[in-house]
DNA sequence: CGATATTTGATATGGTCCATAACAATTATC
DNA sequence: GATAATTGTTATGGACCATATCAAATATCG
């Protein structure tokens, strides 16, 4: 228990909590039954932001459960592949990770025959990142599954040409915000 | 300074690693010094929805350095201004919030005098939840540095209308996704 | 050249957020 | 009145994020 409070008159209390519990307990059982009302939080855009990328990535979670995919391990792959023979500073830091943070991810995905490490030659500190075959494979069946079942739905959902504005705004807000 | 590839003849494979530890050895040092590719990254509304949420949170505990509030305790005070009377468990579950993760982030803002919890007389299990004046002249303060430091900022980069057909389209996947 | 600084991958660690199980007090249900 | 359900709470573990630190390798500079 924190502050369980036996109510009684206020003593002393200047303006605040005293006067509080006082409106409160006139008011309570005012609300409605039901459901709550958002007000002003629907307008911000910061709390529809989160709720709607919590909802895209639950999303994309479902599609990718046979291949077992989060969108951070997707993401790693597609950049991978995109741009083999950089190391993982590289990598790790155009996608927002932590240096720190990456060990253990690429360590997953190496443990599952996704990608490897290779020491350069160039430059025996660092690890040149590579998909393997199966890493290959598994991402090109990972896109399908993202094409036809998780973005699909986003067209589904608002249209080609609403979901290329979305896009826009939310790219621009990510790069000039 | 993009693409530059000193390319060469791929030999020939066998299984797996093996053959992608070659053909790496052979790939070293192609890449651009400079920028990596993206790719398909910035077409995967996952990943554009997760940065620019990120970028809209830190702008907004920016804008609320001075008053010390976070977005969800934000939208906490909100929906307690919005929604006097209601209880721990009803104030929580609008906002996604467990309520077992709900108890500290209260003991934190009750801690602070900007809200209170009030013991039920209907039922005595419940807490009753409102703010304190200091708690209502708090959130006075932070909707005004939302409006005119936060979402000022999103009328400036996006314009007012498409500002709302963006918040429009998030709380379409937010809600029906 | 050689001493020093920097970079790379890695470990350890702490903080925050999120999710589940369990509990006491209270209320609802039968 | 016995049992089930609800409310706030604690404890706990996992996922994610951030910082300090380290050894190995490289770069820099006197």
């Amino acid at each position: 228990m924190t502050v369980s409070k036996t109510s009684e008159k206020s003593s002393e209390k200047t303006a605040d909590t005293a006067k509080v519990r006082k409106d409160a307990a006139e008011t309570q059982g005012q609300g409605p039954g039901e459901a709550l009302q958002l007000g002003e939080l629907s307008e911000q855009l910061g709390y529809v932001l989160k709720r709607a990328q919590l909802k895209v990535f639950e999303n994309f979670l479902r599609c990718m459960a046979s291949l077992q995919l989060t969108p951070a391990q997707f993401s790693v792959l597609l950049l991978v592949e995109k741009n083999p023979g950089r190391n993982q500073t590289e990598i790790a830091s155009t996608l927002g990770i932590l240096r720190p943070n990456f060990v253990a991810m690429l360590d997953n995905l190496e443990s599952r025959d996704l990608c490897a490490r290779i020491r350069s030659t160039n430059d025996r500190r660092s690890h040149i990142l590579v998909l393997t075959d199966k890493g290959k494979a598994v991402l090109a069946r990972a896109k399908k599954l993202v094409a036809t079942k998780h973005e699909a739905r986003l067209n589904e959902l608002l249209g080609p040409s609403n979901r290329e504005a979305l896009l826009g705004m939310l790219s621009k807000i990510a790069n000039e915000f």
